[in-house]
DNA sequence: TTGTTTACTTACTACTAAGTAAGTATATTT
DNA sequence: AAATATACTTACTTAGTAGTAAGTAAACAA
């Protein structure tokens, strides 16, 4: 990948946690990279091309990030999750989840079917880790691990979301709570 | 309120719920009601005033809802809560604070005021019930009911994004691992 | 009956969006 | 040295967007 490629994918990660998929142009790239917008169009023939990218990036750095975690502890998995998360909160950022899924509708199915793998490849490790957590009595919870799965998923997403209109303090409580339900006692 | 007026709010409520707020034009309304978009202009000079009106009204249905459970135990009152987002579940609807949030940055200012109120609102409400519940034995959870708040209403909100990737079955996991949480032993 | 308000339509402006065709400079390959 | 591929720019099209100014028909008020 060419450098100007890279910097686009990472504007464009950048522009739809803030902005939203379909609320950001190609203006919002090409004025800051210094670049016009037909060059944007070279890399990415359409705009669902650049968004499919901006989703593949993140998957591929959620599995590189679950690898380096695999041999922890799987409370201290969890954790590390939330802490993903954290640094969302503290940049103003939400998730991809949380910026595409109220859009989702009006993706193209190319990128409906990125959105769909991303959100199943989550939920899936985190059912593994809360299973595998409960079996070794590190997590504690009630009912299906894939439940609690897109409880937590639901919780972590909302929270980013929440703090956008109340403030950073949503993020920390939730944060809090929820590691506290599964972890203590 | 004119009938055409009422109409275009309803439809606006949709289309916020649907496609987001920056995602929807007027032509999406003055079309399928056959009026021209000066005459949503009319009733409604820019676009944020149409928003600030959606969010009017979700704030005052909200109100009359709440007000008609208050007799209620509280958790009864709790499970209708879960009923309202059910229904929006069933309808491919998202909530208004689930479709605005993301866009919050992108909002006028007396919008991003307007969606603040109603954050206040809905987690205020549920703060008290849920106090209320833990004081009559009705409702379990442990920490504070503000942070168990927080933590409902992401859920709420978050199971009809991940709903709407996932299909409805995310929502029916959520919504009744969740309710047996909080009211079972 | 005249004047005014309500609820629009007609016809437009100014702007922005994604996308494209054709050209160009530089680097790489043959 | 010639041909080709890479990574763009220039200049443009098409199709929208919110918003507005001026006009109109009908209801209502003085």
């Amino acid at each position: 990948m060419s450098e100007t490629k890279d910097k686009i994918v990472a504007l464009a990660d950048q522009l739809v946690r803030t902005k939203g998929f379909n609320a950001f142009s190609y203006k919002d790239i090409s004025a800051p990279l210094e670049i016009k917008n037909a060059a944007i169009h070279y890399h990415f023939p359409a705009k669902a091309d650049l968004g499919v990218e901006v989703v593949d990036q993140e998957m591929i750095k959620f599995h590189t990030q679950t690898n380096r975690w695999k041999n922890l502890p799987e409370n201290e998995q969890l954790k590390k999750l939330t802490d993903v998360f954290r640094r969302h909160s503290r940049e103003g950022n939400i998730c991809l989840m949380g910026s595409l899924a109220p859009d989702f509708d009006t993706l193209e199915p190319a990128m409906q079917a990125k959105v769909q793998e991303m959100a199943a490849g989550i939920v899936n490790w985190l059912t593994q880790c809360l299973e595998q957590g409960r079996k070794k009595k590190l997590i504690h919870f009630k009912g299906a691990a894939n439940a609690r799965a897109l409880i937590i998923i639901s919780n972590l997403q909302a929270s980013l979301l929440l703090s956008r209109v109340m403030g950073p303090s949503a993020f920390r409580l939730i944060a809090e709570q929820l590691m506290d339900d599964l972890c203590h006692k």
